[in-house]
DNA sequence: GGATGCGGCGACCGATCC
DNA sequence: GGATCGGTCGCCGCATCC
């Protein structure tokens, strides 16, 4: 659909959005709305005599080109006087390090965070990004499973439960980002990537046993949450229940599509679930929290609150927009102080970690699913081997069962109907 | 020297704009 | 409907650590 072009121009202009018109080329005179788009008038047109320095074909040129943004133009400008400055124009709030692009500046969050999302289900070992999990299963466990590195397009986690299983810790972010963050965007940076970089969480450590039994009654079912995931829904994006029958029926690439806060999510959906999570009352721990979580999670705070104290149950599952991997993240049960005894090397368990509990959300056990879930027939969205169960007690399904009329006055308070849509958890902290 | 952290960036996709 | 925008994913190279 899309080529190098078409995506080079998106992140010029991502660097230099207000630079409409104001490439002139002076050798004949053209104007580009984009620096791209000079650039490739540029190779195509003026590549042998334009005097550009690279003495590198037009092939390859293009690609040359990006090397040299970074530099000042030359000071006798002939041809290429208004090339501006690549610059990088995207900084970090927190360490004034700068990017040329705001998915580099969303990216480098981690480093403030100390957010390890991604857990190898093999050693355990956590990384802060998904990329770094799969070059770890490749070159150290690649001969351990004989198989493709579970986060590769195309496995079958459940088909190897313990080992093919990409997982994600839903790892609160360190006491760093916790002090940092809380002057500033942290909060909801903090949310954004739970939402973002979550995912399901597989067993880590065979020995644990069956990852269900950690979780009968789990969080996520506790929490009401995706119980009433419509079956029917017309929406194609919508994320559905995970028929725990058959979860090695999800490639994972459907799954990371649309799980990292893919931009398909339906805008009214995402905003009404924002809406939800930003309003939500004070934090006060379900009982399902309290007993597994000590640290006040501003997330959890909310994600508890909206559900289990005395919020609406539906909260979560209110936007059907929220595939249901999300739902297990947004509704992971903090296992820190569980697995801060357990010998994989885990940090221990600190209940000051504040939003740096380790959080997991598991499969429940058993294998009960309302006929809401298991009818969905959207197993194909839903995450690898992680998949949510529907909370035995059911609260009435099919549409107008959860609208917002049944939500507290705090949902829908207009002061937080700011947010847009799912993008914009990032924007909270890219402006 | 290998593993890991990190940034750059290409590929791809859905949403939105015009 | 094409162009554009904004997002995720993942590869690559480099720096650092052990």
């Amino acid at each position: 659909m899309f080529h190098q072009q078409d995506h080079l121009k998106s992140q010029l202009q991502e660097s230099h959005p207000a630079s409409r018109h104001l490439f002139h080329c002076q050798e004949c005179g053209k104007q580009y709305n984009t620096q791209l788009g000079y650039r490739r008038h540029l190779v195509a047109a003026h590549s042998a005599a334009s005097g550009l320095p690279c003495a590198e074909g037009p092939q390859s040129l293009l690609e040359h080109l990006g090397s040299h943004t970074d530099r000042p133009p030359p000071l006798d400008d002939n041809s290429t006087a208004t090339v501006p400055v690549r610059e990088r124009k995207y900084s970090c709030e927190r360490c004034d390090r700068r990017f040329y692009t705001r998915k580099d500046v969303r990216r480098h969050a981690v480093v403030h965070t100390g957010r390890r999302d991604f857990l190898c289900p093999r050693c355990a070992q956590r990384f802060g990004r998904r990329d770094h999990l799969t070059r770890h299963l490749k070159k150290s466990h690649a001969q351990e499973s004989g198989l493709m590195p579970p986060c590769t397009p195309g496995c079958t986690p459940v088909a190897e439960p313990t080992a093919g299983t990409q997982c994600s810790v839903k790892e609160e972010p360190s006491p760093v980002a916790s002090d940092v963050g809380l002057g500033s965007k942290e909060p909801m940076e903090t949310f954004s990537r739970d939402m973002y970089n979550s995912y399901p969480m597989a067993n880590p450590v065979p020995g644990m046993g069956h990852p269900h039994s950690l979780m009968q009654g789990s969080l996520s079912s506790s929490m009401g949450v995706a119980r009433h995931m419509p079956p029917q829904s017309s929406h194609p994006h919508h994320h559905h229940l995970q028929p725990p029958v058959a979860p090695q029926q999800q490639p994972y690439s459907n799954m990371a599509r649309y799980q990292h806060g893919s931009t398909s999510y339906p805008r009214t959906d995402v905003d009404s679930f924002l809406l939800d999570l930003q309003s939500a009352p004070p934090p006060h721990l379900s009982a399902v929290n309290s007993s597994t979580s000590t640290s006040a999670s501003p997330q959890r705070e909310v994600l508890g609150e909206g559900v289990g104290a005395g919020g609406d149950p539906h909260l979560l599952s209110r936007s059907p927009a929220i595939s249901s991997s999300e739902l297990s993240c947004t509704t992971n049960m903090d296992l820190g102080p569980l697995l801060g005894f357990l010998p994989f090397g885990l940090p221990p368990y600190s209940p000051h970690m504040g939003m740096g509990g380790l959080m997991m959300s598991y499969p429940p056990a058993t294998t009960t699913t309302s006929p809401t879930a298991s009818s969905s027939g959207l197993s194909s969205q839903a995450p690898g081997p992680f998949f949510f169960q529907p909370p035995q007690a059911h609260v009435p399904q099919g549409p107008g069962a959860h609208n917002h009329s049944q939500l507290p006055q705090a949902y829908s308070s207009p002061a937080m109907s700011t947010s847009s849509s799912l993008p914009h958890y990032y924007q909270a902290f890219q402006q």
